[in-house]
DNA sequence: TTCTTGTATCGATGTTTGTCGATACGATAA
DNA sequence: TTATCGTATCGACAAACATCGATACAAGAA
């Protein structure tokens, strides 16, 4: 296959650019990302701004279990932020963690 | 849950800020990349400017079948471009695409 | 306290996915 | 042509995941 175990056919190839922890870290964060109805909760929350729950599983129909599956997986991932209002719980994005994931994804 | 069907307690909550279709585009592109190894191949070529297949499972540490299918992932999802040059397959990336994800995380 | 209601967790299920060994394909070399 | 070697595909398997119904938890209302 390759020529030598240290005598790469392409120059430069040996740097770890990216490391294999920085590799799991991103693509947790990427995983989190790479549902279309998490993409969907994201999105109609950082379009009101603030959202509670309730309304969230007609909104992408999906059950309320489903949901808030989801978006305990997002607030897991830094995503959005959580807090509980009375009885209901209310989501935002974290705009910070967001940036982070679009950066790492700026190749040199 | 939900006070009534069209009088959601959140305003603006009920705009489509991203199609169902749209969602499902982006997630296929951000399932791509949201794995460690293929984020790790990502860079490896983005920072070598081009590489030929044959390097790369022994940077990744995985077997040749397994980097073979991720390359084709990552092609298939318009990040990696591919061309035969004699025997060997040389890759490079897309920064075009990558970009177009980048954005596509920018909300609002 | 008891009742009501919004949210999270549990258990189960079907699907997707990462991985590899074995094998087939493709292109150069002999 | 035949042999060699890099790459892709096939088949299988285990792990991860999206989904939902049933149920438990939590917080206000009565």
């Amino acid at each position: 296959m390759a020529p030598e175990p240290d005598n790469l056919c392409c120059p430069g190839l040996a740097d770890p650019v990216l490391s294999e922890a920085g590799a799991e870290e991103l693509a947790q964060a990427l995983k989190a990302l790479a549902d279309p109805v998490r993409l969907r909760l994201v999105h109609i929350v950082a379009s009101a701004g603030e959202a509670c729950a309730c309304d969230l599983p007609a909104l992408v129909d999906r059950s309320q279990p489903t949901v808030s599956h989801h978006l305990s997986t997002l607030v897991k991932a830094g995503i959005l932020g959580r807090e509980q209002r009375g009885k209901w719980a209310w989501f935002w994005v974290e705009a910070d963690q967001l940036s982070a994931v679009r950066e790492a994804l700026t190749l040199s």
